[in-house]
DNA sequence: CCTCCCGATTATGTCGACACTCAGAAAATT
DNA sequence: AATTTTCTGAGTGTCGACATAATCGGGAGG
């Protein structure tokens, strides 16, 4: 695994971003790279992204800056008040939920497109993805398991061979990839979200849609309850009030240090 | 009716461009005025939409022409190739399809988050609209009961008390607005959609979920088909296929008159 | 007569500059 | 000293300008 994570998240957004359209390469750069830095949290929310230090930091005028923050506001990672510094977005509890809900009902849709059309080697291929899961949760590789969970969604939103439906989960999926990660820390929750992958693909396999479209949100219901349980007990305490209890004390040092002397 | 479809059109587009961010108006006020010439069908699919052009006719700069351009592709509008002229975006009869699946799985979802939140006052409200659908249908009034329609489809997403559903939502019916109107022209359908709405309705009164969302699903897949029989047999002979075949022929001359002497 | 190539024209992507606005520090008042 | 007011620095939104790339028209060649 040569590849970093902030490697790895870049690509995704790359993929996201030019999928939709083949725009000018500076601007999807610097939107791949801040939103990069923002799925990995080395850009925590609420943190400024004004657009004169990312130009400085870029080398180009504030031009091509601002169109990236207003691409990545339009993807969700971005907030832009107006007159106001731009910010990386800070979902609430609140809206993690209804971002996963919304995933799950576009996957069940996905799922049933994708027993429809998808081809035996794509299932194939699929199937590999999760042996590549599976051995990376049996060896503790907890990375490994993430991108391949990553890669198969990605993949799996392709077999629905509907273009429409793949840009709308793609803005999902850059949104809830925060968090994703910390759904795996619960060795029973992964155990059965291997499970649901693998049977998944038989559905598939299978053309039954009805099962395929429920296993999937099943997966995402459950890592939406995994979510709550470690964001309601810990985030609501330890992270988002502080925030909005002391207010400006976070503000000044605590974030502005995301390495550029 | 003081109202032209022009500006009703404009108005529904600030309220999906508004709900998102407050962004400066001057951007959302182009952004908003393109995209109801777009909607209207005054901006045929194909045509240039050059940024200084747009400059000119606003007389602004063209750095708020592009990002209202740029605000446009994301809501899928307009396609903006690189290095290319922007033009009003053609959605071929494969995605108009994938449109309404997309729509029919969310407006599911809206309808089962909806049958458990909406309050009574809400609902009201809704029946209200319904009322004035069916009062315009009798009285043959075609736009009335279009705008209607849509009036109906915002309020009952804002039900859903589901933001992200929102959204994602809104993006799809700005897609999907220009062919709504089509889906009018035949009575029978017209007379079933109605009485679907009313149904609709009465299920969110009765909190049956399941219902209120294969009520909503069966509504826009039958829209679906009706566009597909009218796109299908006009469209597929008339408009979509001699792109195709004919290549080159027709970006030279066929297209280009969207009316500026 | 049609096709291909080449120059003139136009549009794009990017830049640096400007007025206006906002946030925080300094100063003045109670 | 605490609170309000003023003032200064920095950032945003917008503009006009420039280099580069794409498009349109005419001329050479088949």
């Amino acid at each position: 695994m040569a590849l970093t994570n902030l490697e790895r998240f870049r690509a995704v957004i790359g993929r996201v971003l030019a999928k939709e359209d083949g725009r000018p390469s500076l601007v999807v750069e610097i939107a791949c790279t801040i939103g990069a830095e923002i799925l990995d949290g080395l850009q925590p929310p609420g943190s400024d992204l004004n657009s004169v230090e990312l130009a400085r930091r870029f080398r180009t005028s504030r031009t091509p800056t601002r169109e990236a923050l207003v691409i990545l506001e339009k993807e969700g990672l971005v907030e832009i008040p107006p007159r106001r510094r731009p910010r990386v977005a800070d979902h609430g509890l609140k809206e993690v939920g209804e971002i996963y809900r919304v995933r799950a009902a576009m996957l069940g849709l996905a799922a049933t497109e994708a027993a429809r059309h998808a081809t035996a080697g794509e299932l194939a291929e699929l199937r590999a993805i999760v042996t590549g899961m599976q051995e990376a949760a049996r060896t503790g590789d907890s990375d490994g398991y993430y991108w391949g969970n990553v890669r198969f969604h990605e993949r799996f939103a392709e077999l629905s061979h509907n273009r429409t439906l793949q840009r709308s989960l793609d803005s999902l999926v850059l949104r809830s990839l925060r968090f994703r990660r910390r759904t795996l820390s619960n060795p029973e929750r992964l155990q059965r979200s291997i499970a649901d992958h693998s049977r998944l693909v038989s559905a598939l396999e299978d053309h039954d849609s009805e099962l395929a479209a429920a296993l999937v949100k099943a997966n995402v219901m459950g890592a939406l309850r995994a979510l709550e349980v470690m964001l309601g007990g810990a985030e609501a305490a330890a992270s988002l009030q502080p925030i909005e209890i002391l207010g400006k004390t976070q503000g000044g040092d605590g974030i502005r240090t995301h390495g550029r002397g």
